[in-house]
DNA sequence: GTCTATAATTTGATAGAC
DNA sequence: GTCTATCAAATTATAGAC
């Protein structure tokens, strides 16, 4: 699951998507990312010319690192409804157990300010994470348990990243982790998730 | 439905809101704002002294603007399965038909870095349409249509409003409004909204 | 209410030494 | 790779004239 990067150039990963997490693209500067790590902005700039370099470095890490997590959509062992449940795992892990909202959740809302590459970026996340979601419902697996169509595993795909997306965002703004819990249950108790 | 401000301060907030809801709250200036409006940025600190005062103004406008639209929650004519739909008709017509992000969504993804005024502003904006939704759930109307237990309204509303607001973002981010009506759609044909 | 002018600070980014 | 030093531009905000 090697993103690629160590050393300092991790550690300034690390500050940035911190830092974009709690208040966005334009809400943090060189000097804070330098500050974190323990080095002067004139270094980060060695590591990541321009801000633009950075960001989209921060949102490829992310998209490489939540993917991995997720593992493959159509592993044979489990059935569609194991998968939208590992799938809500994920999110809990990498958000409400951290207290921060989603990396592109934060970046999305900015999507028409930012960086055209960092934008871009930011899309290829959400299309890659309908992809495994609705590849996740649409492929057979576990005890015979049956897939449903390409069509409707896109719609509930959507449904789906809709529902967790939604209530993670408003789990993390209200300080309420029960409302992701909430949402997630009802979410594995769709008939379509069920199967 | 006034809103209390008319004229230049008026102006102000409209050309406000439209730089945050495309880019968020750090990546628009007072001379931005005031070349939208076509006056000195000096004159927009007269109407709005301090940042945060502008973005605690177009925050409680946009709530009661939003609100407004709804109507009450709890109209004997209306089933809670219509009130559900106009809840969605509502974000659909303040997002999608304009092709711009939910205000409180942008700003409530940088709640973390935001002046404590315009972050509790955005969060009373949320806790007002989880109340709003979970009323219009309970709220027995229409042709004798019964409405849910406390509980199951606000499990419900909770689940409507995470949906609603996961597919605007989406829709929105991907420009793909199919997405958002999928999503609609699909919250309108669940059984505790169909009653 | 709007303006000019400006203060004080921060920002993204670069040059060049070590 | 990291530093010091620095730049040009932008930012929030204020003082005071009209």
């Amino acid at each position: 699951m090697s993103t690629g990067y160590t050393g300092k150039a991790a550690e300034i990963l690390d500050a940035a998507e911190n830092r974009i997490r709690a208040g966005g693209f334009n809400a943090f500067s060189f000097r804070d990312v330098a500050a974190d790590v323990g080095i002067k902005s004139a270094s980060v700039h060695y590591h990541f010319p321009q801000k633009a370099d950075l960001g989209k470095a921060v949102v490829e890490r992310y998209t490489a690192t939540f993917l991995a997590s997720l593992g493959a959509p159509d592993d044979p062992a489990h059935t569609p409804a194991r998968r939208i449940a590992h799938l809500a795992t994920a999110y809990r892990i990498s958000t409400i157990d951290r207290g921060a909202i989603c990396l592109c959740c934060v970046l999305g809302s900015e999507a028409a300010d930012l960086p055209a590459d960092v934008a871009d970026a930011l899309r290829r996340f959400f299309r890659q994470l309908l992809t495994w979601t609705q590849t996740a419902l649409k492929t057979p697996g576990g005890h015979a348990a049956p897939g449903l169509s390409e069509d409707a595993a896109r719609l509930g795909a959507n449904q789906a990243v809709s529902m967790l997306q939604g209530a993670m965002f408003l789990s993390i703004l209200l300080k309420e982790p029960a409302h992701f819990e909430d949402a997630a249950t009802r979410l594995l108790a769709l008939d379509f998730v069920k199967g």
